[in-house]
DNA sequence: GAATTTAGTTGAACCAGTTCAACTAAATTT
DNA sequence: AAATTTAGTTGAACTGGTTCAACTAAATTC
């Protein structure tokens, strides 16, 4: 699964235009081959605050982004909310635990903005692994990128105070930075709204 | 690469033994490929306090532990060690940014004890990915699993208290609590070691 | 087995980040 | 465009966890 750290540049503009170029520029696969993955996926169009995942219920997709932003979060029993990922155009989302492991999700995954999506179902994707291992390939691919992304989160958590982890954000994805709602960075970050809101008066100033 | 969240059963004692059994049981591939596989790797003796990875060197290889523990770890500026992973028997280990990215590395590997492991260096890997799709699988398994596991540490880091990460970790993993330093816990966990001293003094004083 | 190094403990002072509350600004609905 | 809801701001009081320092216990080295 593609995250933040290893965004792609934009492919070309057909139908599945996004998508076969997505994998082709993994994989290297043909162009034909990059369709026969591509009509896997099924477009749908995601309105604001709609979920496509909500806990207590299966999880039978994970979604490419074409167009829009989405958001993974949890809810702890005292009702606060801590963002687990986001995805823009060229991404990949889901609660990945449960997908993978065919268990109910425990997050939401909800659209910030009018979003469209790809969605690809468990069974398909196995299909596709089965069928050619380029698949089985690109979706190894896509995990070994997922799974380095989260050990930098883990570091950067570990290693890293509330101020300088928001400036490495903002290095990093300065793009994301104007899209999300302040509430939903904060949270991503692991810290409280009033404090980012704080962080960023004092970085505003400091760069004037 | 699996971790600390997916253990398998321990599996038969013959030469690569460990090994053969680990990758039939994540592949469910035969006796005789699941050899292919494990004679392309190389057991290593290594003693205790001795690096197998170092910052700022290429990371040629990944680990399979056979016996023994090791510890993957950052040291930031201020000369703090941050504990990024733990490896026992039947667990896999290295930099995986570095050793996947062909990058030099950022982190510390070494062992906790005298320990055996199986190394596979990166060439081998991609020769076994090109020689038979099930290598592909396995792999992608790894990376799953793996991602899996680190996003729900992400979502620990993120959700819990100190007292609540180091409650959890003894719970999911009572034996590694035994066999690991404490320094190097509290590290992993995201707190001090005083603190986490502190904390342990409160948990034996009310269970008893 | 004495000396040294490494690991863990305890307490007191401190601080980065939270909580709470009251407010302002912006977006959404009517 | 008025009314309502949602998002962001600011300050003051507070706290979970850190820092520092001095000590004890256990390993490791000589």
């Amino acid at each position: 699964m593609k995250t933040l750290a290893e965004k792609d540049t934009p492919g070309e503009e057909n139908v599945y235009g996004e998508l076969t170029g997505h994998i082709r520029r993994v994989t290297g696969i043909e162009e034909d081959e990059a369709r026969t993955f591509a009509v896997m996926f099924r477009e749908k169009n995601i309105r604001k605050r709609q979920f496509v995942v909500q806990p207590d219920f299966p999880v039978p997709h994970r979604y490419y982004v074409k167009k829009g932003a989405l958001r993974s979060y949890v809810v702890t029993e005292d009702g606060q909310e801590h963002t687990i990922a986001f995805a823009i155009e060229d991404w990949w989302i889901t609660d990945y635990n449960a997908y993978l492991y065919r268990q109910n999700a425990t997050m939401f995954v909800t659209a910030l903005e009018d979003s469209v999506v790809m969605q690809l179902d468990y069974e398909s994707e196995q299909k596709l692994k089965d069928l050619n291992p380029a698949f089985d390939r690109f979706f190894r691919i896509a995990a070994e990128r997922g799974l380095a992304y989260q050990q930098r989160r883990v570091i950067a958590n570990l290693t890293l105070s509330a101020e300088q982890r928001y400036l490495q954000f903002v290095r990093q994805y300065p793009a994301l930075v104007q899209r999300v709602p302040q509430y939903a960075l904060a949270s991503f970050l692991g810290m409280t709204t009033e404090y980012l809101s704080k962080l960023r008066k004092k970085a505003v100033s400091a760069d004037k």
